[in-house]
DNA sequence: ATAAAGAACGAACGATCGTTCGTTATGGAA
DNA sequence: TTCCATAACGAACGATCGTTCGTTCTTTAT
C-alpha cells in the first residue's frame, strides 16, 4: 500500500518529491512507522522503482505477448507502448521518462537501479527488432540499436507532448512515426 | 553572475536543486544578499530559465542563420541542435528537456514561463519546416507539426542516450534519424 | 560634505527534510 | 496464558529549506 501510493506520488511529483512525511500523511500513518519498513529513503525509492517496473511490464510488455503465435510482436509492442501513454497508466506521465531525467546527473544505487531497468527494456526492444529483421519484416542490415534509439525518441516525444501541451493528437503522431519507422522496407534500409 | 551560476546548477541538478543557500555558498555571498536581487525563489527560477533560453538561442538558432543566403536552414538548424547536445552546452544535458520534465506536472508562473519558451521554439521549428515545404525540400502536404514532433523526439532521445548511458554514438544516431526524416522525398510523403 | 538609496550582511523565523530513539500496542508461537 | 518478535507510534534530533528583519556598508546625487 505504501509502495502503491509511492508510485503515484513519484510519477506525479518526481522521486525527490516523494517525501517520507508527505507519504505518511497521505496514508494516515506516522513517518517512523513508514520508514520502519524500509530503513532509509533510498531503499523506499528503489522499492518504488521496482514496483513501477512491474506495472510497466504488465501494461506494455505483457500486452504484446498476447498476440497470436507467429504474428510479429514488434508492432504490437509499439502499440502497447503508445497505448500505455495514452491510458495514463501513471498519473504524471511515463514514470521512467521522468525518473531517468531526474537521476541522470546523480550517482548511487537509485540511479543504478534505474539504469539497470532501462537497460533491460532496451535489450528487450533490441531483441524484438532483431527478430523482426530475421523474419524479414525489417530490411536486412538494419541496425537494431538505431531503431531502438528512434523508438525511444518517439515515446519521449509522445510523453513530452502529452505532459507539457496536453496534446491529444500526440498518440496518433507517435503511431504515424512508428509506422514510418517500421515500414521502411519500400525505402532504402537504415544502415 | 548569480544567474550564470544558477543556470549551471539548475541544468546539473534540476531547478528544484537550485537552492538559495547552495547558490549563495557557491558564490561566497549571503542568502539574504542574493535573494535581495530577486525577492523570491520563483523570480530567480524564471530569471535562470530566461538566461538559459538566451544561451540556447545563441548556441542553436543563431548558429543556423549564419548559413549563406538561399541555403536551406532546416538541416543547419538540426545540425546545430545536435551539436548543442554534443558540445555539452549545459553541464547536465539539455536544460529544457530536464526542466520540462521536472515542471510538467506543476502549475504556476515557472511552468508557464517554461511552456512559453518551448512554444516559441516549436513555432520557430514549424516555420522552418513550412519554409522547407514551400521550397520543395520536403514533400508537398508534409504536416509540419508531425515533423516537429519527430524532431523533438530525436533530440530527446539524443539527450537521453547521452545523459543516461554516455553513449558517444548517439549524436551520429541522431544525425541519421534527422537525415531519414528530412530526405523522405524519395519515399512516400508523411501525410 | 551631506543626504538619500541601495547592496550586502548576520541572525532568526517557521516549516520540512530524513533519521533515530524509546515506548506502546499487537498478534502468533510456545 | 505467557513470551517474543514485530509494527506502529510520538517525540525529538540536526540540517536545510525559503523568507523576513534590522543593521551596516558602499555608493550616488545633491
Amino acid at each position: 500500500m505504501i509502495i502503491t501510493r509511492g508510485v503515484e506520488v513519484a510519477s506525479a511529483e518526481g522521486l525527490a518529491g516523494l517525501t517520507i512525511g508527505r507519504l505518511a500523511a497521505d496514508l494516515g500513518i506516522s513517518k517512523s512507522g513508514l520508514l520502519g519498513h524500509f530503513g532509509s529513503k533510498e531503499v523506499l525509492q528503489i522499492a518504488v522503482i521496482d514496483a513501477a517496473a512491474q506495472i510497466f511490464a504488465s501494461e506494455v510488455a505483457d500486452r504484446a505477448v498476447d498476440t497470436a503465435y507467429g504474428v510479429p510482436q514488434l508492432p504490437a509492442l509499439c502499440e502497447a507502448w503508445i497505448s500505455y501513454h495514452e491510458r495514463n497508466v501513471f498519473p504524471g506521465g511515463c514514470f521512467f521518462a521522468a525518473a531517468a531525467t531526474e537521476f541522470d546527473g546523480r550517482v548511487g544505487p537509485v540511479r543504478d537501479a534505474l539504469v539497470g531497468l532501462l537497460t533491460l527494456w532496451r535489450n528487450d526492444l533490441r531483441r524484438q527488432i532483431h527478430a523482426a529483421v530475421v523474419a524479414a519484416e525489417l530490411p536486412m542490415h538494419t541496425d537494431p540499436d538505431q531503431v531502438v534509439f528512434e523508438l525511444i525518441g518517439i515515446m519521449l516525444a509522445l510523453n513530452h507532448a502529452l505532459q507539457v501541451y496536453g496534446d491529444s493528437n500526440a498518440p496518433d503522431r507517435a503511431r504515424q512515426a512508428v509506422n514510418r519507422l517500421l515500414s521502411m522496407g519500400l525505402c532504402k534500409g537504415i544502415a
